[in-house]
DNA sequence: GACCGTAGCACTAACGGATAGCATTTTGGA
DNA sequence: TCCAAAATGCTATCCGTTAGTGCTACGGTC
């Protein structure tokens, strides 16, 4: 087997930072609009072409760490204690997921996103591909019994939550009462024998 | 007042319904992606600048009906019978959309929409902007009384469903199912006396 | 340590969607 | 009849993205 674990892959993930650094820093300076990939590519010092062989689109540039996300989400499933209810567990993961998105430090980031109708567009579709993953996590849970279609639902659900959260005056308060929902209706679908632990009487 | 309901609106619809009709033949005929702009606007006679003076861009050719979608789904909310419930309501809709872009006769064209991922993103982006004015006629309901978030969070959900539905092997049947989790979610913000439709014992 | 296949990168040129600027025609109303 | 606005057209251009090509540095192998 090759596992290039060297100097190549360094170099690569070196350049990939580069990038992404140069770009970050010029669309917040100067608007995501009113920088180009050409001017990406100088600040950064490499090809147009290298460019788009790191980042599969402009808008990707913004939403470099995607993959991470997508990961805390799915091992909120996989990861969780033994026994511990489906539910909690994501809502767990969102609340940490909003906080860190809506920490002070990441405020200039994300308005410059909802300043940006192609950056929207994409946050949206990359949540799919997110929910999708959820979905297929969630049906190889063998604790679980749902249907596949009860799967995607409440993976659907779950990233809505994240998504109108991260854009509400109080994320915490709005991913609980979501999560309130989102658990109703799980009941529904896959009854669980201890469940009274957000639904009310 | 000019309220022009003369000639100038009607050559309007004309020249757009004629843009639409030859996007839309080519489109089918050639494949999404193998057919530009200039092909277009050379097809149904006009200048490349008319065509985007009636359609924002080359996806909006293709969902040229978007706004029916739109304003069928706030008319089940506003224009139901009084005292029926929400989200019955809302299910019947759903199904009847669902049914419609499920038609034989529409096939072609969702297969076409299913192969272009620059067409995907587009309805995605185009059903979040229908979730908030779902959200907003829900909202205006003064036989409810739920908070904005359940609002937000319910319309999300009933477009989940559609999505969802759309692209399952039994349309019909697991739109059932979705409703049924969001009737249960429903229910937990906004309890109606009468509660007792889908709900299992 | 020399060798070779490949991954990373650069350069040029171009494609295709979208737009700005300005000219022209058509239309509705004064 | 004439004007202002709307609709359309033409030209040139911007910008994201990709194809084609070749070079270089690296990793694994002998």
């Amino acid at each position: 087997m090759t596992v290039p674990t060297g100097r190549r892959e360094r170099k690569k993930a070196v350049t990939r930072q580069k990038i992404a650094d140069a770009a970050l820093r010029l669309f917040l300076e100067r608007g995501y609009d009113a920088v180009g990939i050409r001017d990406v590519a100088a600040e950064a010092d490499v090809a147009v072409t290298t460019l788009f062989s790191h980042f599969a689109s402009k808008e990707a540039l913004v939403f470099e760490q995607d993959e991470d996300f997508e990961q805390r989400l799915t091992r909120a499933v996989t990861d969780r204690e033994p026994h511990e209810p489906l539910i909690p567990a994501l809502r767990r993961e969102i609340q940490a997921l909003v906080r860190h998105c809506t920490a002070d430090s990441a405020a200039p980031i994300w308005r410059m996103i909802d300043a940006s109708p192609a950056l929207r567009e994409y946050e949206e579709s990359m949540r799919l591909r997110h929910a999708e993953s959820l979905a297929t996590a969630i049906a190889a849970d063998p604790g679980l019994s749902p249907t596949p279609t009860a799967c995607r639902a409440i993976a659907r659900f779950v990233i809505d939550a994240y998504s109108l959260a991260r854009a509400a005056a109080d994320p915490k308060a709005t991913v609980d009462e979501i999560f309130r929902m989102i658990e109703a209706g799980w009941e529904v679908t896959c009854p669980s024998a201890n469940s009274t632990a957000t639904a009310g009487p």
